[in-house]
Formats: C-alpha cells, sequence, structure tokens
DNA sequence: AGCTATTTATAACG
DNA sequence: TCGTTATAAATAGCT
C-alpha cells in the first residue's frame, strides 16, 4: 500500500446537496461531473436506444452540448411538438370551422410584427444601426420567427389530426 | 452473509456499449439510467450552480425532462442565441479600416434579406401561409437574425478593442 | 419493486 | 489540467 494517510481525513461523508461557495473547487467539480453526466447521456442513448438531448452552461458561460440524434434542434423540435399535444388543444387558436389560428390577445400579431421589420428596413441600413437599435430588431425577429414555428406546428397537427 | 452465490456469477464484466437486444431488460436498464442521468443532471445544476436542460424520448416514445431554469424553451433560446453569435463570429465580414461589415458574396445583404421580409409581409398574411412558405420565411428570418447578432458582436468587439 | 456484488464516478490530494 | 486512490454512488443481475 502506497497510501499516506495524514491526519486530515480525505472524504467527510457524502455530498451536500448546495452549491458549492469555494470558487476553485466548484470549477473542478463542475468539469469532473460534467464529464460524468454527458458520458451517461450518451450511454443511455446507446444502451437503451433512447433519444436524447443535453444542454449546459457552465457558471462562466460556456456551452457544452450533446444529442442522440442528428442535432439539438431535431431533439427540440420534437420535444415542442409533443408537449403541444399534450397540452392541447385548449391553448391553440384554431377555428375550428375556417382552420385560421386567431390572435387571442397575448401574442403581438405577426402582421405588425412584420409591418415593424418592414419599417426598419425601409428606414435604415443595418451598417448604421447602435446596439440598441440591433437589439430591439433582434427581438422583432426573433418574435416573428417564434410566430412562424408556432404557425407551422398547428399546421402540422392539424394536418395529422384530420388526415 | 445471506450471500448464496449460485454458480452462475452475477456480472461478467463491465459494460458493453451497444444497444442491449433483449427488450425487458432494455426497458428495466432504460428506467434506471434514466433516474440516474437525471439525478446527476440535478445535481451539476445545484452543486455546480450551472445552467442545465434535459430531453429524453424513451424509446417508446415517453418524454422526460429537466431543466435548472425556469423552462427548457429558455435554456433552447439561449442556446439559440449562443450558436447564431458562434457562428456569427466566423462569417463577420469587418473591413478592418472602415469598421463596416462588407458583402463577400457568400451571405445576402441583409437589406436585401429585410426587403425580403417586406415583400413577404405586404403580399400576404402568416395565417394564409402554407408549410413550404413558412419554412421559407423561417430561414429569411434566421438570416436576418445571424446578420443582426453578428453585427452586433463586431459593435461591441470594436468598442473593447478601441477604447 | 428490493437486494447486493461489482463497476463506475468522483472528492481530496499531489 | 492531469494522475492517484479511498470512498461514495450507480447499477446489472436476481428475486
Amino acid at each position: 500500500m502506497t497510501m499516506t494517510m495524514t491526519t486530515t481525513m480525505r472524504k467527510r461523508g457524502r455530498v451536500q446537496l448546495r452549491r458549492i461557495e469555494d470558487k476553485t473547487s466548484r470549477q473542478v467539480r463542475f468539469s469532473k461531473r460534467r464529464s460524468g453526466l454527458f458520458n451517461k447521456a450518451f450511454m443511455l442513448a446507446t444502451l437503451c436506444d433512447a433519444e436524447v438531448a443535453l444542454l449546459v452552461f457552465s457558471p462562466a458561460g460556456r456551452l457544452y452540448e450533446y444529442s442522440s440524434s442528428s442535432s439539438i434542434e431535431e431533439t427540440y423540435t420534437r420535444y415542442k411538438e409533443f408537449t403541444l399535444v399534450e397540452n392541447g388543444v385548449n391553448n391553440r387558436n384554431v377555428n375550428e370551422d375556417t382552420g385560421n389560428v386567431q390572435n387571442n390577445g397575448e401574442d403581438p400579431c405577426i402582421s405588425n410584427i412584420l409591418n415593424d421589420i418592414s419599417d426598419r428596413c425601409n428606414s435604415r441600413n443595418i451598417d448604421q444601426m447602435d446596439a440598441r437599435e440591433l437589439d430591439e430588431l433582434k427581438d422583432v425577429l426573433l418574435e416573428a420567427l417564434k410566430q412562424t414555428q408556432s404557425r407551422k406546428v398547428s399546421l402540422t397537427e392539424r394536418a395529422v389530426g384530420r388526415n
């Protein structure tokens, strides 16, 4: 045995379920636990034929990702469609007669958003925008994107549900 | 010891890294490994102050999810913005002398994109679009978003680098 | 769903 | 960050 147990015991017992306060220790343990977690995710997908998507942002803001399918996006899309179908039918704003999506007053109307984008486009070029204008443009583009995807999902749902 | 070791040894060695063929065994091991994985994800988030999002679909199609933040969506949005910015950094076309973004012929000019969006907005409402039109709109919105973020990054970098 | 022999992960160090 | 090792935790095979 090469064990040289000092007076300070290693291991004080089981791990405490709370944030590690020491910054250096937290970073080291993040690295180790992160690799362990990603290995477990990979093994679950491989051994058990499951679809797994894992996103981790470190405290420093670095991104780590794993996807057993072709992409994170693919699994997220499946997730969104799954939860939409589960929650149903209650929150969708589809007129059963016309099949049109209705505006429930919470989301900004998509045509207003697109008009907003149009106005921004006509008034100035992106090269001339400052940080605040760029942030605003980002927000309206994200909102438009969100509603475009939402509309796509409800289209898909109706196609599945009625055929 | 109540151990009654039979002639058949338990444990034949380390776990094989391939799909478990026996269906019953696969389901049982999925349940056990799934709970282990979710526990690891929870501990990484808790101990190390990380943001974690985890999606798992069982072979049977059942959904399991964990999010350390308020929602899966929130982390996914952060992921999308993060990767857009990352890609944007590589694709930036900044003239070092003028600081202007140049069109290198690969990326569509942002003003053309915004005009395209404008045209789509003026010609019809999103409610009337079919799946293909929605996909095209999604693509132009993503492209506009990517360039908006890219422009934002180069603005920020110049601010940091020159002040 | 429990049990336990083993494997695996990892905390505290160097 | 990397290697080592004592110990904690996860889990495969059974029941």
